[in-house]
DNA sequence: CTGTTAGCGCGTTCAC
DNA sequence: GTGAACGCGCTAACAG
């Protein structure tokens, strides 16, 4: 059975199609009568608008676009969880577009996201992306961009950032307080903006009587653990390890436990989404930064652009909560 | 500037828009030099088309919706992960609904996604799901659904099967073999299909020599621990643990090490995504179920049904590979 | 308050 | 091989 349109209530209700349209969307121009008589009819029916049309009709789709340079375990998957939350809650739904780690694919989402009518697009770049041209596409079509994670201060778009550099000088700060005097940082590709943020803050203000070296690693390949354990193996008077993300993370606990399978005194010392640091067996200290509540703010704040029709270029901080320690049973 | 149409093109080419659109799809009902002449303009225009019309011309949008009951930490990532990638290979964009445990919701997504001209559904029930009339709506209106993860085999629609039942009877047998006597099973909620068919296949062929019980545990709360570590406790002759799940085995793996600081004898058992076993600090024997080449299955599937556009109901089987071992360095 | 008309941008049918 | 006209389903502008 072909499904029912405003025309075919129309028909029943010996009205215009026009009429449906206003009795349908609460207009106020018309009377409480046929506006009930209409719905009724339209319930009897099973109508149920075709987006597609409504769509081509307003020029837009009530989709966000969310653009994401590739899938890390930690991040992304409670990103995505945060904003799928907050987007269900404002009756928008959410494309997820991958660009592994390709500028054009990341160039041809955008175009994509201009064509299909999407809302907004929440992006983070590529670790290659030097060049923000392909942005403009978007720009031009006033398709409102959101930038955040991967997003450097300097970049002229709408952005949240978190306070990545203050976040290294503060773990260093809070290394030493607890007397470590030779520290390992583990850091990501140097090409991703938050990894060489919170590295250059976290090597800002070493001091002279603190040994310090730091290794850059690719997310989640677990032959790295490797490298730093020959790092440890190496350096056995390294007492501190600070490491700029989960995944970073999760390497440096294998390497450490792997080097030493006995307890041994070595600080570790990281920024989290927060969960993992309680799925591991030794005492982690964190700053966290919540890829769900990342994902709600960031949500937010563009639903706010596009209701808003904003146009200025803004830029939001965002601040990591600690330093937090994991829970130990 | 307002950007580009098949009519601005046809104005500027000299002929009607009807051409045009014949040019831009190579419609074989068109000359080699207007074809050529009619694509340069375009090109000159930066005319790109809008998906907006496209689809509502075509009553369909190259979407897929994925329709799942909430996001787990090891399993969904790894799917999104398995659907996206497939699913830009093909042209197609992935809309991502969380129905967050209930029904009504998920009732709600199938509506929008029919609504929207979405070209097929992939889609876990959710826990409470009992009922499946609210997939009526889809089939109705011709929208191809298939069932994933969270199905039972006699559910009247396309689906993709694990053998989880065959997989837990594997699993005590391999149990069996190196000589376990006292076991422990770790389940999720019972309305869950795949945590209790793995239980059934499990429980079907205990021998009178083994001691066995289970115990149901919630995704990803920690605190459960406490309850596996009281059991591994009152029991000390526990010699093995197998998981359902991801999620229990990190809670098994953590009760496991709080309650026996020292390495002790317990062979533990899971059903792995396969990644988290080679990020933990013990042996792990699993059988792996692949969260992101299920994606690249059902992605491949849903994609062929819509292309045959076929109406009967398939059932697809899937192995689980096995058993593995963890790496470990 | 309601009907008429027009158009969103595209693809397709039917003429010529 | 090309132009004209129509329709996908809906909403907004204008009249009355």
């Amino acid at each position: 059975m072909k499904r029912a349109t405003i025309k075919d209530i129309g028909k029943v209700a010996g009205v215009n199609p026009s009429t449906v349209s206003r009795a349908l969307n609460d207009s106020k121009d018309i009377s409480e009568t046929s506006r009930n008589k209409i719905k009724a009819i339209a319930k009897e029916l099973n109508y149920v608008p075709n987006l597609l049309a409504v769509n081509l009709r307003n020029q837009r789709s009530n989709l966000l676009g969310l653009i994401i340079p590739k899938f890390s375990n930690y991040f992304i998957p409670s990103l995505i969880e945060g904003i799928t939350k907050e987007v269900n809650k404002h009756g928008y739904k959410l494309v997820i577009l991958s660009s592994e780690e390709s500028v054009d694919k990341e160039a041809e989402h955008i175009q994509f996201c201009c064509n299909a009518g999407v809302d907004g697009i929440l992006m983070s770049l590529t670790q290659e992306t030097a060049n923000l041209d392909h942005l403009q596409f978007a720009t031009d079509k006033d398709v409102p961009i959101l930038l955040f994670d991967n997003v450097k201060p300097n970049m002229p778009f709408d952005k949240v950032i978190l306070n990545d550099k203050e976040i290294g000088e503060k773990a260093l700060a809070f290394m030493q307080s607890k007397k470590c005097k030779n520290i390992l940082g583990i850091y990501a590709h140097e090409n991703q903006a938050i990894s060489s943020e919170r590295k250059q803050g976290f090597e800002k203000n070493i001091p002279k009587n603190i040994k310090y070296q730091s290794i850059n690693c690719t997310d989640g390949i677990i032959d790295e653990t490797n490298d730093i354990k020959k790092i440890l193996t190496d350096n056995p008077k390294i007492d501190g390890v600070f490491c700029m993300n989960d995944e970073m993370l999760i390497l440096a606990h294998m390497s450490i436990i792997r080097t030493y399978p006995d307890t041994k005194e070595i600080l570790l010392v990281a920024i989290s989404d927060g969960v993992l640091p309680n799925f591991l067996n030794r005492d982690v200290y964190y700053y966290k930064n919540s890829g769900k509540t990342l994902g709600e703010d960031i949500t937010q704040k563009i639903l706010k652009t596009i209701q808003d029709k904003d146009t200025y270029i803004d830029t939001y901080f965002r601040e990591a909560e600690g330093i937090l320690k994991n829970v130990r049973f």
